[in-house]
Formats: structure tokens, C-alpha cells, sequence
DNA sequence: CAGTGGTCTAGACCACAGC
DNA sequence: CTGTGGTCTAGACCACTGA
């Protein structure tokens, strides 16, 4: 007697089928009592390999209409966006934060409308820089939601830096992040050490939770910094 | 009698509780079976929630070691890459594409340490530019392995890209990708419609299959690109 | 060695949505 | 209306690994 038939067998075998044409694109599989049967295994160990595969993207389910083959299959990425301090210690480098300017006011128009802040909000901005072994690695540029964390208003960010205080206070949240080329102006070409309008990589992002904004924060990062990923 | 216990119900208060500090970062949660008897569930059930939990880097889980929560919750993000067709065209644009320049020939150096080729081994070299409305939209400089692909070869690529193409010889694949600023130099420039040196998002896209590698893929988009996820 | 998570089974009820 | 997936249960065996 042979061991039993596992998920990942299953799961297996299904993207071989695939691959090998077998089951086209756009093409219906069986449905789950069926393939229970087939693979000589019970119901929900089928069910966990399906579910497995519409999660990379790979089929579709729908109750009724059954699984089908996605006809373009869906290309993801799980991306992994480094907490700064960690990403450059990982390089064996030394790691160096610097406050540069810190106030609280009445957020800018563009902002308001971005995070649909309501007029009476007041936010804290912050901008920093996170040294790798004595070079700039990347300029922050933050703005905290005071509504949303009374407590940013006295925190002390010369120390370290807002992201690693926010996501002690905000464990989970809601994110919508963007990537994108920036030429750098001047400022941005003093602190980080580069020429005027040199190239560099941007990650804007802001957060919410439960439908509150917390925070919005432009990460422009050095010179030819790659962000890498596998999958 | 209330309905049972879901899952969902489950994974959200363990969330609620961690949220609240009741259990800290780095601290140990009970065990399957104390919170199955605690939520009034079975183990199975526990085991589905603490298995999105992980795979929402919000906790941990080692046999023997039991589960703990994240000391630093890990940023993650599901990210959609566009196939740039479908991209175009959801905006509601009129996708065109152009055939630039194809050959075939021995990789450079560069490539072949890149992909591990072997002397032997042949590519060929596509550049192709996609546009929306009549602009260009991205520059696509492409070099597939035709020891991996051989039909690759033959393939026709005046009429579409070479991403269609090969996503339907090749459905999945294990991929790295790198996404970064770079300047544009004279002939990006003339192609894409900007100045030279100017700031352009860039993505780089590596894959292989049963460790045979395929293509890899560099992409250049217009100014301004975002490219944007929530999670 | 023994506690913990990893997984499979067989059966059940249910919700949704195509037919 | 009915087929299909979505989920829960109770129980079992096993594999890893920390104490």
C-alpha cells in the first residue's frame, strides 16, 4: 500500500495536464467529486489543491459553472517591500537614520485629496534620511494622519525612524503602493549625493484601516537601487 | 443555535487580538487544539485561519516551536504585472505593436552569465515597442533561449509580441524581476518620444522551468509610468 | 522524547448561480 | 431546480524539531 495521495500530487499533476495541453485554456476540469475519485483521494484534499491553484493565478472557480483553465494566466508577483533598517544591515552594511525637518499643520491640497482627509485633520510631516554605511540609501517623506494617531503628534522621531514606530502602533492595514522613475531636484540630489535629474527609483504608498487614513510616505531610494524579487 | 464557527471568524479575532496587544509581537499563541476548543471548532478549521495568517505574514509557525507573532509584520504585496495588451486596452486605448528588430545569434556575455547558458546554446533577440493611441507606451528588449524554446525560432513576431507568444508555450515558470529608474539613452529616447537622460521605470524579467532558462526580458515604459497595487 | 503543526479521510450541510 | 464549489466536523496518523 502506497502512501496517499497528497494535495501537492494533485496540485502536480493538474498544472502537468495543463502544460502539456491536455487541459487547454479556458478549458473546464472535472469537477471535485470527480478528481477525488480519479486521484483515489478524499474531497477536501482536492478542494486544498484547487484553492492552491486559484491562488497562483492558474484557474478560476465558480460554484455551478465549475473550475476552468484561466485562458491568460494571471502574472503575480508576491513582493516583498523591505523595512529599510533590515534591507541594508542584511547587506552587512551599517545602518545610520537622520531627521531632517519635522512639523504639524494642515496637510496640502494634493495630500487632502489623496488620503480624502476631512478640513479639520491636522497631520505630522516628516522628512528623513536612512544612511547605508555612512551613504545616503534613502529620503523619506512622511505624513502622518494626527486623527488617526493622536499619538505620532509627541512621538520622537530623531531616534529612529516614523516607519518602524507606525507599524508597532498599525500592525495591519490597507495599502496602495505605486512605482515609478523620478528625476531628482535639487534637494533631492543634495541629500542623496547625485546629479540634478538624475534618475531614481520611487515607491509612494498610503495606508489606511478601517477606513481611516493613517499615512502617506514617498521613498525616492539611491542611485541604481534595484528592488528584486522571485516568485 | 448560532451557525458554526467560520474560519474567517477566527482568523479576525485572533487579528483583533494581536491589533489590541493582548498578543504581542514575538509572543506564542495557544495551540490548534486549545483555540479549537476555545472558539468551539475543530482543529481544522484553526488550522485554515492560522495558515492565512502565515501566508499574510502575520505570524510564524514551527512544529514543536508552536506559533508566534511576527516580531516585524512583513510588508508584502500581491502584485499584478500587466501584460501590457491588456493593460492598454483596459483603459480603454487602442493598442498597436511594431516589430523593430529581430535575430538570432550566440548571447553576449552579459546575457549568458545572466540566464547560465551554455556555449552552445543560441538566443534570439527581439525588439519590439507597444503603443497606446498611437504613443509609445513601452520598449520591449527580449531574448529567448532556443535551446528552452525552439519554436521560438520560427515564431512570426511581426504581427504581436513575444510575451503572448511565450506565455502560451510556456504557462508557468519560475520568474525573478527587478524594477528600477534608469536614464534614457539616445535611441530609447527617439523611440519612446522623450529627452535623452530623462527618468523612465524599468523592469527587468528573468524566468526559467524545471531549471532551464527561458527568456529574459527588459522593459522600458513612457514618462510617468506608476506602476500601482493595493493590498 | 514528546509537543506541535501538517495533512488526509469520510461525511455532511449549505450557498450560489447557471440551466 | 440542481450541480458545483465552500466550508465545517471529528478523528486519525505522521514528521519535524525543540527541550
Amino acid at each position: 500500500m502506497s502512501s496517499p495521495t497528497t494535495f501537492r500530487d494533485i496540485k502536480t499533476d493538474i498544472m502537468r495536464r495543463i502544460a502539456s495541453g491536455e487541459w487547454a485554456p479556458g478549458s473546464r476540469l472535472p469537477n471535485e467529486l470527480d478528481l477525488a475519485q480519479k486521484f483515489g483521494a478524499a474531497r477536501a484534499t482536492v478542494n486544498r489543491a484547487m484553492r492552491e491553484l486559484v491562488d497562483d493565478g492558474i484557474v478560476e472557480r465558480k460554484r455551478k459553472a465549475g473550475t476552468h483553465v484561466r485562458s491568460v494566466p494571471l502574472r503575480q508577483i508576491r513582493l516583498h517591500i523591505p523595512v529599510v533598517r533590515a534591507e541594508i544591515e542584511e547587506q552587512g552594511a551599517d545602518y545610520r537614520y537622520a531627521l531632517l525637518h519635522s512639523n504639524i499643520g494642515r496637510p496640502p491640497d494634493w495630500l487632502r485629496a489623496r488620503l480624502s482627509l476631512r478640513p479639520q485633520d491636522e497631520v505630522r510631516h516628516l522628512t528623513c534620511i536612512h544612511f547605508a554605511d555612512g551613504n545616503p540609501y534613502q529620503l523619506e517623506d512622511r505624513w502622518i494622519n494626527l486623527t488617526a494617531t493622536p499619538l505620532a503628534r509627541e512621538a520622537d522621531f530623531s531616534q529612529s525612524g516614523p516607519s518602524e514606530w507606525l507599524i508597532r502602533q498599525v500592525p495591519f492595514s490597507d495599502v496602495e503602493v505605486s512605482f515609478s522613475a523620478t528625476a531628482a531636484d535639487t534637494e533631492q540630489a543634495e541629500n542623496i549625493g547625485c546629479g540634478k535629474g538624475d534618475p531614481l527609483f520611487r515607491i509612494e504608498r498610503q495606508t489606511s484601516w478601517q477606513h481611516q487614513p493613517i499615512t502617506f510616505v514617498r521613498l525616492i531610494y539611491q542611485r541604481g537601487y534595484r528592488l528584486t524579487s522571485r516568485y
